[in-house]
DNA sequence: AGTGCCATGAAAAAGCCTTTCAATGGGGGC
DNA sequence: GCCCCCATTGAAAGGCTTTTTCATGGCACT
């Protein structure tokens, strides 16, 4: 585990403690649900007094933060008062906005609370995307043969808008519904090809499965997810991990879709720019042929 | 000396180390001035390593932070942390994320510009977002007794991403991707059905020939476009605009499908709300249909 | 029942913070 | 000039917090 400086990981102290929790022993889960529910009492409490407070012992409480990231006590103490200060400072913000969506809310509190909450999951994917694994995503799909998308219910969309996205630049990729058709493409890459599995959660059996005959066929994998400790996080050799704000009342996983599908439009931005004349070429091409269907000419 | 909460003190330890620094002795007043010029590396070294750069004591730490009005090492610490991070959170946008994406941006670049172009298409729209349209929209599709969807490119992945949703709190709705099956039944609707246009442009035919026989045939229609001047927005009794930030580097539309499925979650939740027993219940059994296929449970 | 692994906390070790106390040195009174 | 007093300071002891080590007990798999 990597023993990042303060100043990076500041931002998100809450975000990876969420990221984490499915990592976590049940002793660490109730010093991180406590963490999460008042950072900034946390922050100001020995880890003695922590450790007592949750029930468990200090053992545990250094266990916790060593698997958020941190090297020392007082590192996660002063990111969690950056962090609350940070978010205190930002009082312009209607406090119901950070609740869940109940049946008393009015059609504005809804469409409030869900754009406060996609904003939030777009922005917060922008902070933890490590740049490096992006990078190393772009030039992969780039140089790739071949690309197997394969993700169920919401990510299947996801995929199935990437897949949309490269054809458009002319890379040859394919986004699969089926888990057997994904697999069965997925034993037939090779060092050339790429194969990107979608899972918010990581641990979606099928997902896992295609991931793992794509690696063993030699191809290069990329999952996204919001689990970076997840099965799939740990099986794949590329992690762009979203930071998605999951409300109790998620249906169809609205922050998560979002935040994969920004990661998406990067992976995909990174790539046409990777090999921008010909992606400018074939986009212009694919743009004219869409023209003919339109009544009126909108936009700039 | 009293030993004041640091919640009262938090914003002002700057301005309280400065009015007390007629008050230090020499060896104090240079841990002061080491503080001042950089409080939040101040925050972030141990009394000793604080001591040592000034040239003195860990006593001289101590005398000096009890001048100020500090009971412990801890709380200053936490209260410079908390300061300086609400002064870096206010100049935090940096400028350059309102232009377009060049090929001589970074990695980095793209990442935020591409955050920033989507989370302004999710506020902005939600600012122009008309909530008695809205409404309509809600009510109509309640009790809809069969609704269609169409869209294409783009707007059709919006389209099944409706559907998947509808779908899941026990809705009769089809996502279309071929404009002739599409029509076809638009034609078969009747005064209990609703159809649902998917649009950025409002321009595209096939999307208004849809749009138009479900109206012919008696149905509600809804359209979701960027345009409501546009052929389908004038076609369409109920239109949910909404307000992307296209910009010239515009493959795939990513503002404008943000937005556009921003727009179907609020149209879902208000649904789902509306019916909200009935709508749980199913929910709750789609869920449990979907554990089985995964590995470990993640989240709360 | 036996075996091995994992999660956990008790306790030792290390480190950091706080307090005590003695040294230093400068100034004023004798 | 000499001595005393006191302000200032840091060394070191003491105490508390954090970190590491290690033993225990439970659980699953044989």
């Amino acid at each position: 585990m990597e023993m990042p400086g303060s100043a990076q990981l500041s931002r998100t102290v809450l975000l990876r403690i969420r990221s984490v929790l499915p990592a976590l022993r049940p002793s660490e889960r109730a010093v991180a649900d406590l963490v999460l529910s008042d950072p900034s009492r946390a922050a100001s409490m020995s880890i003695g007094d922590l450790a007592e407070e949750c029930g468990t012992s200090t053992t545990s409480v250094v266990r916790f933060y060593k698997k958020v990231g941190y090297g020392g006590y007082a590192a996660l103490r002063l990111d969690l008062a950056r962090e609350t200060a940070r978010e205190s400072a930002a009082h312009d913000v209607p406090a119901e906005v950070y609740e869940d969506i109940n049946t008393a809310d009015s059609l504005e509190d809804i469409v409030s609370k869900i754009a406060f909450n996609e904003t939030m999951s777009i922005a917060d994917t922008a902070q933890v995307l490590d740049v490096e694994q992006l990078a190393r995503a772009v030039s992969a799909v780039s140089g790739s043969r071949k690309t197997d998308i394969f993700g169920v219910g919401a990510g299947g969309l996801v995929g199935q808008d990437m897949q949309q996205k490269l054809h458009r630049i002319g890379l040859t990729s394919f986004s699969w519904c089926d888990p057997h058709a994904a697999s069965a493409s997925a034993a037939l890459q090779d060092a050339d090809g790429v194969a990107v599995a979608i899972s918010h959660s990581g641990a979606t059996l099928d997902t896992i499965d295609f991931l793992k005959t794509a690696k063993s066929a030699g191809a290069t994998t990329i999952a996204i997810t919001n689990h970076a400790d997840s099965p799939l996080g740990r099986a794949a050799g590329i992690v762009l991990s979203t930071a998605a704000r999951e409300t109790p009342f998620r249906p169809g996983a609205m922050g998560s879709r979002i935040a994969q599908m920004m990661i998406v439009d990067c992976l995909f931005v990174g790539v046409a720019q990777h090999s921008h004349d010909a992606s400018i070429a074939a986009l212009q091409k694919t743009h004219a042929a869409v023209q003919d269907r339109k009544l009126w000419r909108a936009n700039p």
